[in-house]
DNA sequence: GCTGATCTGTGAGCAGCATCACAGATCCTG
DNA sequence: CAGGATCTGTGATGCTGCTCACAGATCAGC
């Protein structure tokens, strides 16, 4: 895909004139990576964002064990590592390429001074940088209140709804993931995914099969949540 | 206090020159809240972001029920509501005055005017963004990796080391909050919290009074953490 | 000082979810 | 295609922390 079209379709830069994104477009460079290549580890010096044009990244944070939580799963036209542009700081999550992959690099020192010199640009990265807060912020009080169960049905929700391209209302969706990457998108066990998703299954609003969720009744399980 | 002074002590705004302080200081306005006072809730459009002179501000998000997650409690030369400036989306959270308090307020449009015209403040305010979803991201791995009394331990030390003025390093700290506030900024009921500093007492670590918690063995309280 | 409100301390009971332990199914690779 | 790796499915067991229920202590206001 061009690197124009790609930008556009960037929330960070979605308000951004055309000119903006040429002269952005301009700064790109390109990175592949095979399936399981770590991009970058928590505590790497960060100096540039990341776009994905093909393939799927996981964003994780380790724990002192081989444990970890799952923060994000990201497809092509998601970008990551963009708190590197804002300052210097170590990164704050492990980046690790779940498929063969292909990326385009923006680094920190090329984005600033193109941020500089443009208002436009600089009210768009605000807005962007607040909705981030927002959705963290979201996440923690749903980390706190919900349930297992509820947790996993809005989960199951939003990752549908971003799958919503050509979709007719009724057809089923189908996500391509393992119960273990959902379990630490979750902040749980394998097994507790695995009984909650028999639970669904029963009720015929989910069925499951290796590395697949498939959907078939959006209306039952928004009701699962609160 | 001056405004000046006290602009000069906030981080967001710590690396402007002496004239943007006395520009920004033009754009102040102030308020008073009275002890229990609510400064906005969630879901009120905001308009200003607001800096702490005097006095303790809390800001939870509510939940259903009366139940609701303290995200943090200010004191003076903190800031609130910048996400305010940035987009003009609801807050997403409330904010309530713990004791009388001074606050002085930046309206949106005042801000963002000043902000467009000056490199410095856009750096500023986008490297403060991006602690604040640090801290944030930090907060979320912490509720789901540590227990009880870990977390417990990790928030008496936290706040006891924005305490450090001129405190001999062997000194006691105090901190002055209730137990349902630490239940509240942990994620966790008061019962709970109770029974964790009843261990932390029995250890000589900490000890209690109606209101205050003082610290006795930083050391021994580190070593709870893991 | 009295009264209600708020804060603290503690026990009993129980639910949710983690942990451990397997087993079968499917996939990948030499 | 043989063997290991990965993913799924499920039972047994137990701990952590929540809920409920009270009681005493301290405070704020009339």
């Amino acid at each position: 895909m061009n690197p124009l079209a790609l930008l556009k379709q960037i929330p960070l830069f979605g308000t951004f004139q055309p000119a903006d994104h040429e002269q952005l477009a301009d700064l790109l460079r390109r990175r592949n990576l095979k399936k399981g290549d770590v991009l970058f580890r928590k505590g790497d010096e960060g100096t540039a964002l990341y776009i994905i044009i093909k393939g799927r990244m996981k964003i994780t944070v380790p724990s002192k064990l081989g444990d970890e939580i799952t923060l994000a799963i990201l497809s092509p036209g998601n970008f990551f590592g963009e708190m590197a542009l804002l300052d210097s700081l170590p990164r704050s999550a492990d980046a690790t390429a779940v498929e063969e992959t292909l990326l385009y690099v923006l680094n920190r020192s090329d984005f600033l001074s193109f941020l500089i010199h443009n208002e436009n640009a600089v009210r768009s990265i605000l807005y962007a940088l607040s909705s981030r807060l927002r959705k963290t912020d979201d996440f923690l009080t749903e980390v706190c209140f919900l349930n297992i169960s509820a947790r996993l049905a809005r989960r199951l929700l939003e990752m549908s709804e971003s799958l919503i391209h050509e979709n007719k209302p009724g057809s089923s969706m189908e996500l391509k993931l393992t119960q273990k990457d959902l379990a630490s998108l979750l902040g749980t066990t394998r097994e507790t995914i695995n009984r909650e998703l028999k639970i669904l299954r029963d009720r015929g609003i989910v069925s499951t099969s290796r590395n697949l969720i498939t959907i078939h009744n959006l209306e039952l399980l928004k009701r699962c949540i609160k």
